[in-house]
RNA sequence: CGGGGCGUGGCGCAGUUGGUAGCGCGCUUGCUUUGGGAGCAAGAAGCCCCCAGUUCGAGUCUGGGCGCCCCGACCA
């Protein structure tokens, strides 16, 4: 991507003051900087430098799939309704999708997502073991509408994804398939230059064996993660782990005591003078439109994701107070299984074999005390249902975990054959049965990725762009006029690292020194080259590097020759090339 | 979808008891300046988010919309 310019023709309009709706330093720095424009909540428009970075970011991407053996293809944003209809996410998919219809009044989606194209087309065209392993990948515009757009670019209805999904003969292959792309991943962060940790994360209903997110750390993430010091355990907070010590309590007859409008789990053990882990909290959901009972002790909070893995279903809601009311004969605050028939129980682990407990009477103002759960509760399955907390031992090691708000970065998945059933994708094995398809997605938001690298490389004067994604790789600043010596010798460098290949931006805009620095340092580029009448005097000019304030002198011929050394080490984290 | 905040030149904001709009930055022109966002002078630029109402008169008061931001719910 090779490229140069001069400032005065350049539209980049940076902004000296910070814009009002930024909370985030990378929102703030992208807009000041000139990056992007915003037309509405969650969409965004790239202006000249911040589509170069993100061409940059997809270079990247791009090299280290097709590295990994994938295939690029571009698939269209607009799909019919009937792809949809045939695997059920036309109605599951709900406001989130973007709909619209076409002249003829036929029903169209904007795609959220790609799974349903790229399955129709593997069903199409793939017929034997022969043509497997396959890789598709793609860099597409995804539309979601979400409810809530933030945080600038991070949550938006429409962003760049690239997204790969492979297809196996066998889970053998998926596994193979899914190791390069975690490999890949590796990779492509890497050379990013940003710091990040993957994590076992949620597979929710789509089945397989699992999935992995890549995670940077911080505080405006939208996903806590789990993370172990000690032995690298690490897990989104929708599938962590953790030990926490149970206390135990004496058994005792099953008694129903008085407890008067005291409906929450502070109120009780307050009133009952026991501990809230004393108490479980039982909590109705309606799976699949029949009630099942989750249960966790009183100070914890039950995990929804761990809840819906253990039921198998992601059709589940809270059941409503008037359900409550039907099913158990009491209303919210007083109700538990103890005593009630036909209403499946799971609990968490850490209540299996717990004696002398307290929760809910099924009559109004009333709790049992005494609960004895192998005695006085029908428990389908113990499960772990608990969310993990800060401080709680790592299931791996004990030490204690950290949990920690990231962002999410990529996400790699072994779908299985959710898709491939669904939509008949199947091939002829080997031994001439038909099969469906081993599927794995893998995904990465590339706007989020490009602000998470600002988020995670600037300082007060504004970005600070690693080498590997800049837009430019040197900036020099002509200090003087036309017709100076500054400007002829700027001229002859501006050349000169054109021809070393470089990615050049000549300031030759008519304005002051400070100005131009201030203009530099926010925009970020990694390199500046000063040429000024003060160090042509003594026959120097000055480069000065972004990320730390290095300064050499040297000899406007000498300039080439240095930039390379400075950027040799730095430009390809992995040594390639 | 709940809670909170905000809509006034391109950007950031002020606008008193209701009397027909102002500041800083930016922009245009000229002069002076020129190593960390220069100074002076002269300009241009506003459907005060929209609609209805109250009033002699609404940026300001009332009602209803719409948009944007933040917190939460949600997030294949």
């Amino acid at each position: 991507m090779r490229c140069h310019l001069r400032w005065s023709k350049a539209f980049i309009p940076t902004l000296k003051e910070d814009p009002a709706e930024a909370e985030m330093q990378s929102h703030r720095l992208m807009l000041r900087s000139g990056m992007v424009r915003q037309l509405a909540a969650g969409v965004y428009e790239y202006l000249p430098l911040g589509w170069r970075v993100l061409l940059k970011v997809m270079q990247i991407v791009r090299e280290e799939m097709n590295r990994a053996g994938a295939q690029e293809v571009f698939l269209p944003a607009l799909s019919p309704a009937e792809i949809w209809q045939e695997t059920g996410r036309w109605d599951d998919f709900g406001d989130e999708m973007f709909r619209l219809k076409d002249r003829k009044k036929r029903d169209y989606a904007l795609c959220p997502t790609h799974e349903e194209i790229i399955t129709d087309l593997a069903r199409a065209k793939v017929r034997s073991y022969r043509d497997l392993p396959q890789n598709w990948y793609q860099m597409q515009v995804k539309f979601r509408d979400e409810p809530r757009p933030r945080s600038g670019v991070l949550r938006v209805r429409h962003f760049i994804m690239k997204d790969a999904y492979s297809l196996d003969r066998d889970q053998a292959g998926l596994d193979a398939s899914y190791q390069a792309m975690y490999d890949a991943y590796h990779r492509i962060f890497t050379r990013c230059g940003l710091k990040f940790f993957v994590v076992g994360a949620s597979s929710g209903l789509m089945g397989g064996s699992g999935s992995q997110e890549f995670m940077v750390a911080s505080p405006s993430g939208e996903d806590s993660c789990a993370v172990c010091p000690g032995c690298g355990y690490a897990a989104n907070l929708e599938v962590a782990r953790s030990m926490r010590k149970v206390p135990s309590y004496p058994g005792d007859q099953l008694t129903e005591v008085a407890t008067p409008e005291k409906r929450t789990i502070e109120e009780v053990a307050y009133f009952l003078r026991v501990p809230a882990s004393r108490l479980f909290k039982s909590l109705l959901y309606m799976v699949e439109d029949r009630p099942v009972f989750a249960l966790v002790r009183g100070d914890d909070e039950l995990n929804e994701p761990k809840f819906q893995a253990a039921v198998g279903s992601g059709n589940f809601r809270p059941a409503t107070p008037e359900e409550v009311l039907r099913i158990t004969g009491a209303p919210v605050g007083f109700i538990s299984p103890v005593g009630l028939e036909g209403v499946r129980v799971l609990a968490d682990r850490s209540l299996q074999g717990a004696e002398g407990m307290v929760s809910g009477a099924n009559r109004d103002h009333a709790h049992y005390a005494g609960i004895s759960l192998e005695r006085d509760v029908r428990v389908e399955k113990y499960v772990d249902l608990r969310m993990a907390r800060q401080g709680e031992a790592c299931p791996e090691c004990g030490r204690p975990l950290d949990v920690t708000p990231a962002i999410e970065l990529g996400h790699i998945f072994k779908l299985g054959t959710k898709y491939s059933q669904a939509l008949k994708a199947n091939f002829v094995d080997e031994d001439g049965t038909e099969k469906p398809l081993i599927m794995g997605s893998y995904g990465i938001g590339i706007e989020r990725l490009a602000a998470c690298i600002i988020e995670q490389s600037h300082d007060q004067s504004g970005i600070v762009w690693p080498l590997a994604v800049a837009p430019y790789q040197v900036v020099i600043s002509q200090l003087g006029g036309p017709g100076t010596e500054a400007a002829k010798v700027s001229a002859q460098l501006y050349q000169e690292l054109q021809d070393a290949r470089y990615e050049v931006l000549l300031d030759d805009r008519d304005e002051r020194p400070g100005f131009k620095f201030k203009d530099a340092d926010l925009v970020g580029v990694p390199i500046r080259v000063n040429v000024g009448e003060k160090g042509l005097k003594e026959g120097l000019v000055e480069i000065k590097l972004r990320k730390d304030g290095q300064l050499f002198k040297v000899r406007p011929e000498e300039v080439r020759r240095k930039v390379q050394e400075l950027t040799s080490v730095e430009m390809w984290p992995l040594k390639q090339q």
